[in-house]
DNA sequence: CAGTATCCAGACCGATACTG
DNA sequence: CAGTATCGGTCTGGATACTG
């Protein structure tokens, strides 16, 4: 069960993953430790439920991001940055760079 | 006549300018000096002359890039990258250094 | 709280053909 | 060579409502 990318390629995830619509705001936040998906709705306004899964179900499918359940009540998740996805890391920078310098 | 972003945002840039299909190799290959149109189309397989114009024109709106055109016959035009478009240069940059380390 | 289902307007982009 | 016009299928993502 590995990301169907042979060989991975930067470009496609860019491209495909990072270049929808609120992904980047999702790893930042995750990054931040804002890593349920409850907080990460209410972090960002226009985002819906249905969306915010959508972006991560493909971060998890791609390897960005790991998911973990509690089996409580009511139910807990928590997704955290995979070692892949911290590899990332140096572009999210790199765009937060780029933002405070603009 | 500025970029319509107050304040820029790169994260906006980069979902709609960068995210589209196409534009990071565009860049890229204008970065290399590729940067006459039909050079453009013939690097890359699949795109077409009207993504393309599609996809310099709103990086030349987004000022990421800058036209010139010479008057001669047949035309010729150039496109280069300007001070801002550079400023994307050390983006370009960790996108090919993953890229190679992957 | 987490996640899914449905609807649908609009964006995206490939194919093709055409103008200056 | 550079650029535009048109058509049409596909994908995107927002609104809303619903289940476990």
């Amino acid at each position: 069960m590995s990301r169907e990318l042979q060989p991975p390629d930067v470009a496609f995830i860019l491209q495909n993953v990072l270049g929808c619509k609120w992904t980047l705001h999702i790893l930042a936040e995750v990054r931040r430790g804002v890593n349920r998906p409850g907080q990460l709705v209410r972090s960002a306004d226009g985002l819906t439920t249905k969306v915010l899964n959508e972006r991560l179900t493909k971060l998890v499918r791609f390897e960005l991001l790991e998911k973990t359940s509690y089996p409580e009540v009511p139910p807990r998740v928590e997704y955290q940055l995979t070692a892949f996805g911290n590899r990332f890391s140096s572009l999210l920078d790199e765009i937060d760079r780029l933002q405070a310098e603009l």
